[in-house]
DNA sequence: AACTCTATCTTTAGCCA
DNA sequence: CTGGCTAAAGATAGAGT
């Protein structure tokens, strides 16, 4: 009840300054360990590409579930690691029931890579959707972009592209059943009367009532004035 | 000598953003290692805190000098992870070159998954850079959607779009040095002369000669007609 | 469990001693 | 290599989806 519009403005107030101590709460401190998991294999990831560095990280969830990360892989690092002891290993001791286990090991050092394919997968599909949007009204748009700091060539290219944009929108508009007339725009209409243009849909305007009526006649984004259409266009 | 004070107030410029990539620099590689080395310590060490968490970590320098950290201790993690059972394995019986030859199917699959992972990270970045794009004048744009298959909701939006469409593109034109005026419209020009734009610039067209302008000059894209231009806009 | 959003808090690149 | 400094880049707490 009483959904507050306001306080879906402004939810979250930032981050705040934490203590290093045992997190109680057991939510905060599954989310906590996302987050710094991540952060981590981010951070080791990146020291291994900066750096030429071998690393191996594993651990275990709060939960016990185990994670890792090898470059060039958490056997290679942790091998070498315990080899520096002395202790050359002979393979011929390794128990069978131990060599299963390091393959489960391998295994568990996918973790981070699928980890990062799924997230790269998932991001990929939203990217695509965006690119196929029709109508990416929401998205940056090359009209944002500001003539004023623009070098002579990219003022030249912008030009042409706004004449072109024009000729599409000329174009785009021709293609409506019922186009804007002059006599709407001197009228100062704030919106259009769309019963001529129920008029052009098949089956009409008969299942829409008053109140639908009404409701798409509010336009959906702001109208330009009369002025602001004509005047810049050079005519 | 020479204690310039304006220098010891303003000595860095801050951080600066830096790509991922192996640092070819030897110093800055050695001082980035040694930073970061530090860094992964500490947010291993937080994560062990905060989350209760088991964490081994280990790796070598580039110069080959061996690191490690672990919570509660590097060989109890790394025991723990290779074992399954519960049966604890001595450490001079880590799996190593037999094991290597069991696991080589699994290997074999972590490549895969990596191979994956870069195709997708390549194809992200060409996504997102499509996306950037602040002209995507190639892209699939609003003005392609087909008027005659809308819905009336769809028609009526679609005609409020345009019109802030035509405001944009005329608020942007009025914001250029020389807007494209109607005189070069009637003569069917089909390209702009720069000079003028070039007197707009700060400097300018003293650094272009005949040939940059020559090149410059021709239009990027083609331009419309002026009928074309003209005709949809109803007016 | 993962993702979003925002306001911080934290890390660190580049310089220097 | 360690440490200081500054300011920008990056990480993330907290709350909502």
């Amino acid at each position: 009840m009483s959904p507050n519009k306001e306080t879906n403005r402004r939810r979250g107030k930032g981050r705040k300054k934490i203590e290093i101590k045992p997190i109680q709460n057991a939510r905060s401190r599954k989310v906590c360990f996302s987050k710094r998991r991540q952060g981590l294999f981010t951070k080791a990831n990146e020291l291994c590409i900066l750096c030429g560095t071998e690393v191996a990280i594993l651990f275990f969830s709060p939960a016990g579930k185990p994670f890792s990360y090898g470059h060039p892989s958490m056997e290679n690092v942790v091998t070498r690691f315990l080899m520096k002891d002395g202790a050359a290993v002979p393979s011929r001791e390794i128990p069978a029931a131990a060599a299963e286990d390091h393959c489960d090991e391998i295994k568990s050092n996918l973790t981070y890579w699928m980890d990062c394919l799924e997230t790269e997968r998932r991001r990929r599909s939203q990217l695509e959707a965006a690119l196929k949007d029709p109508w990416p009204i929401s998205k940056p748009f090359w009209w944002d972009a500001d003539p004023s700091s623009m070098s002579m060539q990219e003022l030249i290219e912008y030009q042409n592209i706004l004449l072109q944009q024009q000729h599409n929108v000329a174009q785009a508009e021709k293609n409506l059943c019922f186009p804007v007339t002059a006599a709407d725009l001197e009228m100062g209409n704030e919106f259009l009367d769309v019963r001529p243009i129920l008029d052009c849909i098949p089956g009409g305007a008969a299942e829409f009532g008053d109140e639908d009526l009404i409701s798409l006649l509010q336009p959906q984004a702001p109208m330009p004035s009369l002025d602001d259409y004509l005047c810049g266009f050079g005519i």
